[in-house]
DNA sequence: TCAGTAGTTCGACGGCGGTCAATCTAACGG
DNA sequence: CCGTTAGATTGACCGCCGTCGAACTACTGA
């Protein structure tokens, strides 16, 4: 429930183990995301997911919905931005602002990741550059 | 001397530490820092900062230098950078831009964190949004 | 040449982090 | 009301991470 700013280290860990790296960009993407949906996609058990969540959730990254007896899960973006905002402090200058929004806002109609997938840390493409 | 991108959980994980993020922080402000300024400002021993000065160097965020005896480091802003704009990708939105940028750029005459300071994660202010 | 200093490297140790099988809880469908 | 299913909790295991003292390496200055 901890409502007031989590410490930004924490958040780091949070977002440094590939799976719940790999879970926060399966997030950005749905937009809300079943459980179910991890267990299928994720090369780990179902014990280990709540473990990442929970951890997710501890570093204020996520936010729970419990429908019935399933449970969905949604990205606290704001969180990603002011820990951007802590980074850039540190490393001002130009940053990317529009990467062919297309790649942002269009229906994702291709499954991602599956199981094996998840080492994929491939940055994806960018474009245009400013302050 | 990986010179090719690091995955970006490991980027996260060597951020993730409390001393390491404390180093990252001095480093950005000093713009060059001397080994012998982090064994007065940290906590922990010899040994243990060689250490946690290797794992930054190992995820790329920062340059050794060695001039005689001494060593001195630098942040590679451009991986900060590059981090930033991975996250972007999965948090768009308004960005601070100018935060008064005294506090990025005049002398810092105060001395900055001693010893005990270490756990001091608390954000600057901010200023000024935009796309 | 040699004593001293700066910093890394080398064990070794304690604790935490990631994993799973087994168990538990709660909601659903019949 | 009861079997089933979704998901969290528990307990145990093991490997890695952060720490330090001690030894080592390299450079300095006299």
């Amino acid at each position: 429930m901890t409502r007031e700013p989590v410490a930004a280290t924490e958040v780091f860990k949070a977002l440094g183990d590939p799976i719940r790296w790999n879970i926060v960009q399966q997030m950005a993407q749905q937009d809300e995301l079943a459980c179910s949906v991890l267990e299928d996609t994720l090369p780990v058990s179902k014990p280990t997911i709540s473990y990442h969540t929970k951890i997710l959730t501890q570093a204020g990254l996520i936010e729970v919905r419990k429908r019935g007896r399933n449970y969905f899960y949604s990205l606290r973006r704001e969180v990603l931005r002011s820990l951007m905002d802590e980074m850039w402090l540190l490393a001002p200058g130009p940053r990317l602002v529009s990467s062919t929004s297309d790649e942002l806002t269009a229906g994702r109609t291709d499954r991602p990741a599956l199981k094996a997938a998840v080492g994929d840390d491939t940055p994806r493409s960018s474009a245009l550059l400013t302050w």
